[in-house]
DNA sequence: GCCTTACGTCAACAGGGTTGACCCAATATG
DNA sequence: CATATTGGGTCAACCCTGTTGACGTAAGGC
């Protein structure tokens, strides 16, 4: 499609069925139709549909289906950083925003299962940047180190999540049965073939737990050994 | 398709254009066709093209693309471990593992980014925890802690390799428009509403490169802090 | 009240996964 | 050797998908 995907909209026209369509209310029933159907349930026709609108009339508000997941992306960012402002603790301070993206993902884990991986450029991803980077220049690190570690400090964070969201993403039963291998393949295996796992036989039922949060610190705790020197 | 999936087959029967068919050629063929003509290369149709039988008789072997996908990501998990033997320093060797796993990723990114999430609790896998706990253990780790540690490593070493993978997979338009974006859009910004950004804003454009190693760095040089307490 | 144009609608195209029916040839059996 | 069985390759068909260009209508500026 030609036509080009304007900054502001000034005349808005009813659809057949009477809605006023918006990017954001676009977004959202996108959300809503992921969330109930799973990440395949959304389609153009099928967004179009739940609407109440053709399904082409997205390509007036979208370029295409990537422009409309980058969008989706950034809504998820700007509604688990909605309100926080980073305190005195850099430390603490980037811990709460690895914990608050990762809330924003579960929140929506088959959309951020489909989005997780994308760079949005949009506004609330840029701004999480900024506050990021500005937590790692009040560490003291260099603006070179500062924007490397950051950089490895939330694709770690997203990565994470992005695991989680995908694994929360699954149905129950895909659930269970991740669970349960846990607990039934790793606990029959031969001792002398696996030596380690026998050893460690009793705490594998905790890999099932996640590990999320142990990892976070262990970066933290490296950044703030860094950070020292 | 009805049909089941049988586990040997004795009778087979050149296709059209003469070909045997057999599950490992048609993996094969898979990831041939991904690596030389980019990732949106593999569909059943196109797949069936490139053997030279009828797509639908790729449904013989599969279930469906899932059961297909699957199949590729074991031959991937196999290759990347293949030969692989843990060295006297633990820290080295988990890197290695680490190195070796983004590598078989990388090889095959659009199959890794499909199954990537997916949990598949194999003899290859299997053998991969055994060795990553039994490198915890030769150092020091008490069992309870080798486990979680591990848990932690290897998850932070899955994921990222898996947003790589992600990003790899993606059209050569999009990887694009991401490494432009750190360009373009970040440079442009208002110097008051993000300063932090304004300060790094030459180092912004090595934003678009890995972030996996530094990561990896940071974890085992956490890893080995804690092992010399 | 006219003119412009934003934007919702429509028809169409190319490509996707998956299905059931068909039928031939490769094997098992006598 | 001849016959029966059946694995599995082929084909046509179905419905899904994203995306396009043309079309027309209603909203807003003047």
């Amino acid at each position: 499609m030609t036509t080009r995907v304007p900054q502001e909209r000034r005349r808005r026209r009813p659809t057949r069925s009477g809605v006023l369509l918006s990017e954001d209310l676009i977004v959202e029933t996108a959300l809503r139709l992921i969330g109930e159907h799973g990440p395949e349930a959304l389609s153009v026709r099928r967004l179009g549909a739940a609407l109440g609108c053709d399904p082409t009339a997205l390509y007036r508000y979208f370029h295409g289906t990537d422009d409309l997941v980058l969008a989706i992306a950034d809504r998820i960012i700007g509604d688990a950083m909605a309100g926080f402002t980073p305190g005195d603790d850099w430390v603490a301070s980037l811990r709460e925003m690895a914990l608050r993206v990762r809330a924003g993902y579960l929140a929506h884990p088959r959309a951020a299962a489909m989005a997780a991986h994308r760079v949005t450029r949009r506004r609330n991803e840029i701004r999480a940047v900024e506050t990021g980077i500005g937590l790692l220049l009040t560490a003291g690190f260099p603006p070179a180190d500062a924007a490397r570690l950051y950089l490895a400090f939330i694709d770690t964070v997203l990565s994470h999540a992005a695991t989680e969201a995908a694994f929360h993403a699954l149905t129950p039963q895909q659930r269970e049965a991740d669970h349960r291998s846990w607990r039934d393949v790793y606990q029959d295996l031969d001792p002398t073939a696996y030596p380690s796992l026998t050893a460690v036989r009793r705490e594998l039922p905790a890999m099932a737990d996640s590990s999320f949060e142990p990892a976070v610190d262990l970066l933290l705790e490296a950044l703030a050994a860094r950070a020292r020197r």
